[in-house]
DNA sequence: CTGAAAGCGCTTACAG
DNA sequence: CTGAAAGCGCTTACAG
C-alpha cells in the first residue's frame, strides 16, 4: 500500500505539500499538483480513510438507521429504493454510507448513538421509527445532526423531517371513495404510535367530515401494518358492519391482507367491497384485481433525506421539513356506486 | 468524547492497561478490568474505530458489493433479504458492513478494489456481477479476500462461492414440466455472460435429453432478465413456434413479462400455455394465476456468504463452495397435459 | 508557494 | 500483571 510518504520520496516534495496537492488546496501551484497527481496515479495511491477521519476528527459518513420488521419489508420492498436514493445522493457528493439495520432481536444492538459515535458519523438518517421509541430521544438529545423520515418527534420545533403530506394523502384516498358515491367507508389504520397513522386518520376524518358523512367508531380499526392482522381485522370489521361498502387501508400490505380476508368471506372485490391502499408497492399492480392506491416515491424520499442532512452539514442550512408528493393511482379495486 | 486517556486519568492505570482491559486481554487481572470497565461506563466511553483500524492496519469491515439494475431489483426485491442476511451474520459476529452499490451510471464510481482499499476492508462479498466484468478480475488479482455470490470466475480453483445448484434447479423445473407431459418446452434464459444462465441452460438441456426430447434451436431464447424484453421475446417465440406448450423462464420477473406477452397474444395461462419461473419473488404468489417456480432463500445466501468470508478470515479456513438449497413451489401456472 | 513538526486515539512489542 | 514509548497515515497551524 502506497502512502503519502512514498509520493513524498518519489517527487521530492514535503509531506505537507503532497497532502495539500492531493486535496487540491489553493496554495499549491498547478505545476506541483500535476507532478504529485501523476506520481500518485503511477504509484496507485489510495488514501487511508481511517487516518484521515482520525485526524480531521469528523468524517463524511452518514448513518442510515433502518428499523424494519424483516418479514414484512421483504414483501413491501420500500426500503430498498429508499436505500438506493440515499446512496445515490451520498455517493455523488463525496459522502459515505453506514448502514445500521435494527433487527427484531434488538438486544445485540448498541444504541444508534453508540453506533454513530463509534464511527464518528457526521449525521444520521432515521427511518420508520415509532414515536415512542426510546433511542430516538437519545439521538435528539445528542449532538449528532439527524433527519427523520416519516417520523415526527413532538414538542420539538428544531428538526428536519422528510415525509409525505399524509393528511392530504389519506384525504385524497377517502375523497376518491366518496366521489364514487361510497358513504360507508371504513378505515384500517396501522399503528397508534406512528406519525403516518395519526396523520392518515386525520385525513380520513377530515374528508368524511367535509362530505358530511358520519363515522361510526367501529369503522376505525388498527392492523399494525401487518398483512395477516389485516386479514383477520377485515373479517371482524365486515361481520360487525355488513353495511360497509369500501375500506381505506393505510398500507398496501394491509390492503392485500384485507383482500384475502374478503375472499374468505366470499366477497368479490370490487363488486361487493371496494378497497384502496397506500404506498403503491410492486405487488399492488400485479394482484387481481389490481390495487387502487396512493403512490409514494421511496427513492426520492431517501434522496431528499440525504440531501437535507448533507446540506445542513456543509452549508449550515436551517432545519426544515421536506414534503414528498404523493399521487393517487387508479386501478381496479374500487367500484363506482350508483347514486341514491 | 471520552477517550482512553480520560479513563487512564480517572483510574490511575496506564494507557496500555486501560486498552488491554477494555479489549479483555488475558494478561490483565480481573480486578483491574472491573475497575476500568466501570470507569468506561461511567464516562460513557466509546472507542474510536478510526483510530483502532488505523493502528491495527486492518479492520473488521466487510464490503458488500451489489450490482443491480435498480428498476428491476425494486420489483424483484431479492437484494434486500440478501442484505439482511449478510447484516445479520456480520453484526452478531463483531463485523461491520460497508455497502457499495453499483449504480447504472458507473462513471462516478471507483473500482471495487479502490473502495475496499480506501477503507481497509478485511474482505468483500460480490453479488450479481457478470462473468465478463472487468473489476471482478481486478479484485481476484488483488490481495483482498472475497467471496462470490452466484458468479463463478473461470480458470481459478482458488475461490469461495455461494450459489444454488442451478443446473439441478433448472433440471427440476424442466423435469416437472416433462412429468406434466409437456414436450414442446421452450427456455427463456437471462444473459449469456452470467453463471446462473449458463448453468440453468445446462440443466434444461440435460432434463430434455434425459426424457429423450429433441430441442429445436429456436426454443432457446434470451431476455436479459428483463420483464419487458421477456414480454416481447415470448410473443416472438410463440409466433415462430406455435406448438410450444410450456416455457421455463430463468427468472420470475421474466415469467411475469412472459405472462403479459401471452395475454397480448390472447393466450390464457395455464390453459393455452404453461409457465414456470425461478426465484420465488414475492409477486409470484400474488399474480393470477400464481406462478409455479423454483424458490431460493436469499436471506440464507447472504448469511452464508458472510459466514464464509469471516471464517476464512478468522480461522484461516479454506476456500470452498457453499450450495444453498432450492425447492420447487407448485402453484397455478402449469397445466397437466393429457398423455398422448 | 513550500516544509518541519505536532498530534488525532488507539494498540502492541518490549521491558520490568 | 503493569507501564513507557513508538507508530499507524494522515492534516494543518505555523514559519519561512
Amino acid at each position: 500500500m502506497t502512502k503519502i510518504d512514498d509520493i513524498m520520496a518519489a517527487t521530492g516534495f514535503s509531506r505537507t505539500t503532497v497532502s495539500k496537492a492531493l486535496n487540491d488546496k489553493e496554495d499549491i501551484s498547478e505545476k506541483t499538483k500535476k507532478i504529485i497527481r501523476k506520481a500518485a496515479r503511477d504509484l496507485n495511491y489510495i488514501p487511508n480513510i481511517n487516518a484521515r477521519n482520525l485526524r480531521i476528527k469528523h468524517s463524511r459518513v452518514i448513518a442510515l438507521i433502518l428499523s424494519s420488521p424483516s418479514k414484512e419489508s421483504e414483501k413491501t420492498n420500500t426500503l430498498y429504493p429508499l436505500l438506493m436514493g440515499v446512496n445515490k445522493y451520498l455517493s455523488s457528493h463525496g459522502y459515505e454510507l453506514a448502514l445500521y439495520l435494527i433487527d427484531s432481536e434488538r438486544q445485540t444492538m448498541k444504541s444508534y448513538v453508540g453506533f454513530c459515535r463509534e464511527r464518528n458519523v457526521a449525521g444520521a438518517i432515521l427511518v420508520g421509527i415509532k414515536t415512542d421509541d426510546d433511542y430516538i430521544r437519545q439521538l435528539a438529545n445528542s449532538e449528532i445532526p439527524y433527519v427523520l423520515i416519516d417520523v415526527d418527534i413532538r414538542n420539538t420545533t428544531h428538526k428536519s423531517v422528510v415525509k409525505l403530506d399524509d393528511v392530504r394523502g389519506a384525504y385524497d384516498a377517502t375523497a376518491y371513495l366518496l366521489e364514487k358515491n361510497h358513504r360507508h367507508i371504513a378505515f384500517m389504520n396501522g399503528n397508534k404510535n406512528s406519525t403516518v397513522s395519526e396523520e392518515r386518520l386525520r385525513g380520513y376524518m377530515q374528508a368524511m367530515d367535509d362530505y358530511g358523512v358520519f363515522v361510526p367508531k367501529s369503522y376505525i380499526t388498527y392492523a399494525d401494518f401487518s398483512e395477516d392482522t389485516a386479514r383477520r381485522t377485515l373479517k371482524r370489521l365486515i361481520t360487525k358492519n355488513p353495511g360497509v361498502t369500501a375500506v381505506f387501508c393505510a398500507s398496501d400490505l394491509m390492503a392485500l391482507g384485507a383482500m384475502q380476508g374478503a375472499r374468505e368471506l366470499s366477497l368479490t372485490i370490487p363488486a361487493d367491497l371496494s378497497l384502496i391502499g397506500y404506498d403503491d408497492i410492486p405487488i399492488a399492480s400485479y394482484v387481481k384485481p389490481s390495487l387502487t392506491t396512493i403512490s409514494q416515491d421511496f427513492h426520492k424520499k431517501g434522496y431528499e433525506a440525504a440531501k437535507l442532512i448533507t446540506t445542513q452539514l456543509d452549508e449550515n442550512e436551517d432545519k426544515k421539513i421536506v414534503i414528498i408528493p404523493h399521487r393517487l393511482i387508479e386501478r381496479e379495486s374500487v367500484k363506482r356506486l350508483e347514486e341514491r
